[in-house]
DNA sequence: CGATTTCACTTAACATGTTAATCATCTGCC
DNA sequence: GGCAGATGATTAACATGTTAAGTGAAATCG
């Protein structure tokens, strides 16, 4: 909990003429800095997905199922980092446009056992060139080896903020 | 693409041998890297704005009026990263909330000028030292150097990416 | 001027994010 | 076996993302 509060306070003169200059600061937080990279990355790639009649979160479902054979809702959640609500509606979606196949899990009926059918695998198909051409042309742009440590940087900081999570739960918040 | 099937019966283990490494390079897509790094980044700060009863871009708008006098609904926009439709919607329960004013530019009756209330600085001022705590010790955890190299780097992915997208309208797809 | 086009929003419509509640099954315990 | 609590998945409700269409005011051009 120990936090000096250093340059909390710069706040004061960052806002030097209040009309020029609009919010430096704020812009550059890091949650701006990590949306508007994100936005920058994936405006790239929306056009052709969605030429071939696909949103950012059905084409990651999709993609994710076709490196496996089938695998369980919640951990198709967990790989495709979407919420249990949001997979439900694209589940039932994409399962009346036939791209999907389900059933119930065998040895507990509450499990259902998700995987990609023919007709999936063939829209993937169409898709994947263009989309491995922009990805290519990406990585060509910012430099391979660049890309590999930005994301690699990317994953410590996800790690702290886990660990930073936890560390806030070992006391006694556990209370509702 | 390839992948070894191995099992998806015995549905009690099944998610231990299939949580290890599966789509190891679809999770670590730059989308995907840039997706989780935010939400693990953005995890810390929803509790305690949802305290305060503001969403994640509720605040985004107040705290970038708190940068200026007043400002015009497009420019609004473009700071806090919002498109307008979505900016319409939060501008018009935050101006019910009585949070921020809204009034018409005179030289422009298109324009609308926003600015926030002495109730919305207010709430600022209620959230914020919360907001910095969290902030520094994202900071402080992954260091300082380092988040600033990691902005920097996330500068120029995003100035790498518009500059690729304007490569790709100069020839002549402008068409409709 | 006056019709047309452009511009600054705003609405509409649909998909997803987010949290809470619901439903059905499962598990542990008696 | 049966019941209370846990679990997997869905549904509900509201907020935002995203693209297209609509509205009113301003600029442009004939």
């Amino acid at each position: 909990m120990a936090r000096k509060k250093s340059q909390t306070e710069s706040s004061t003169e960052t806002t030097e003429t209040t009309r020029r200059a609009p919010m430096r600061d704020f812009s550059r937080s890091l949650p701006m800095s990590l949306l508007r990279a994100r936005e920058a990355v994936m405006r790239q790639f929306r056009p052709s997905l969605r030429n071939h009649g696909l949103t950012e979160q059905q084409w990651r479902i999709l993609r994710a199922l076709t490196t496996v054979d089938a695998i369980e809702v919640t951990e198709l959640a967990r790989v495709a980092f979407l919420l249990g609500p949001s997979l439900s509606r694209i589940l039932r979606d994409l399962e009346a446009r036939q791209l999907i196949e389900r059933r119930a899990a065998k040895a507990d009926l509450r499990r259902a056992v998700v995987s990609i059918s023919a007709k999936g695998l063939k829209l993937i198909e169409a898709v994947a060139p263009t989309s491995e051409a922009i990805y290519a042309e990406i990585t060509s742009r910012y430099g391979a080896r660049k890309l590999a440590e930005l994301q690699d940087m990317l994953g410590v900081l996800e790690r702290s903020l886990v660990a930073m999570e936890v560390a806030g739960e070992e006391s006694g918040e556990i209370e509702e």
